[in-house]
DNA sequence: AAATAATCCAACCGCGTCCAG
DNA sequence: TCTGGACGCGGTTGGATTATT
């Protein structure tokens, strides 16, 4: 017996997501929150498999999403992770809270490999007693940075059991690696909105009777993207005719909030704050840095703290 | 300016794992 | 313990874009 689609195949639309389906999903899971990712389709009218919508919601619209622009830190810190865990894009993401998995190993497999690669042919005509110190303080990271991730592990096996009723969405014991589909860094539904309104920019740049101009304000830009959706249809010639009052409502609603706070944004409390955000601290105990870096919005400054004890030693390769 | 090659990356596919019943 | 549904993960594809000839 075969394992069934994971979808009725036929009517189920493929390819790349207009700007009205974004809405329509964001706006679903703004209401639902993210998850039973089968019931989507059906209570949204997406003509797409769930599947598809998960994968469009984890690695495009989730809140707290960056893209693209690698640092030198994020850099170094997939090449340490990828030699230490392998293709294990996921486990490597939950280490980078803000970059998806998918965003990783494209990143991986266009740049790193290759520059990888070139700086290993390089090496090889240089290999002296340099190379085995090298080798040596390369042993000396991988072995601090097993130990700081069997530390961090258990550091947070003990929040965990320490306090069940603390209500961590989703207190599961720890089970090895963080789970990047739930962001553990404040989110909020107006990141969200800074993907679409992102994804409506680059929709609307691409229009050829766009004249929005570049030095307009975001808040005018927004509202010039919500009434470009609302009063044409788009370049895949679908209409927005099947967007309901709800939909431009809550759109409309997605470029209210003043996106240069996003934290102050934080009052528009909403299903992710429930369903997949930074749990309510009050009441734990103090967290370590590790806690902190895994859980904090400020997940950069302790990324950083963490490459400077671990990765410090293997920064002349850059 | 046109043709071709190279590159990028969003999305798809299929398999593995988890978990409720 | 078994089964099937749902979800997650990693590999791959293919269309769009950019660079080169």
């Amino acid at each position: 017996m075969g394992r069934p689609p994971c979808c009725d195949k036929i009517g189920v639309k493929k390819g790349p997501w207009t700007p009205e389906e974004d809405i329509t999903l964001v706006s679903h899971i703004q209401e639902y929150g993210p998850g039973n990712w089968r019931s989507v389709p059906t209570n949204t009218g997406l003509l797409r498999c769930s599947k598809s919508c998960r994968l469009r919601w984890t690695n495009y619209l989730r809140p707290g999403i960056k893209r693209g622009n690698f640092t030198d830190d994020e850099e170094k810190m997939i090449i340490h992770l990828q030699a230490l865990l392998g293709n294990r894009w996921a486990a490597i993401a939950s280490y980078l809270p803000q970059r998806t998995d998918n965003d990783i190993k494209n990143y991986w497999n266009t740049h790193l490999k290759k520059k990888l690669k070139k700086l290993e042919g390089h090496e090889e005509h240089n290999q002296d007693e340099d190379s085995v110190s090298k080798s040596i303080s390369k042993g000396q990271w991988e072995r601090r940075l097993q130990a700081d991730i069997h530390w961090a592990k258990q550091a947070l096996c003990e929040a965990l059991s320490h306090d069940k009723s603390t209500n961590l969405p989703d207190s599961k014991p720890f089970n090895g690696h963080f789970d990047h589909t739930r962001p553990v860094q404040t989110s909020t539904y107006a990141s969200s909105a800074e993907n679409i309104a992102r994804l409506l920019e680059n929709w609307v740049k691409k229009s050829p009777k766009s004249s929005l101009s570049s030095s307009e304000n975001s808040q005018n830009t927004q509202n010039s993207f919500t009434n470009t959706v609302r009063s044409r249809s788009s370049p895949s010639g679908q209409t927005l005719s099947a967007m309901t009052p709800e939909h431009f409502e809550s759109f409309d609603s997605l470029f209210s909030f003043n996106s240069s706070n996003s934290a102050a944004s934080l009052s528009e409390t909403n299903i992710f704050q429930d369903e997949e955000s930074k749990p309510n601290m009050e009441g734990h105990v103090p967290l370590s840095l590790l806690e902190k870096w895994l859980f904090d919005d400020g997940a950069v400054q302790g990324q950083e703290d963490l490459l400077d004890m671990s990765l410090g030693e293997t920064a002349e390769l850059f």
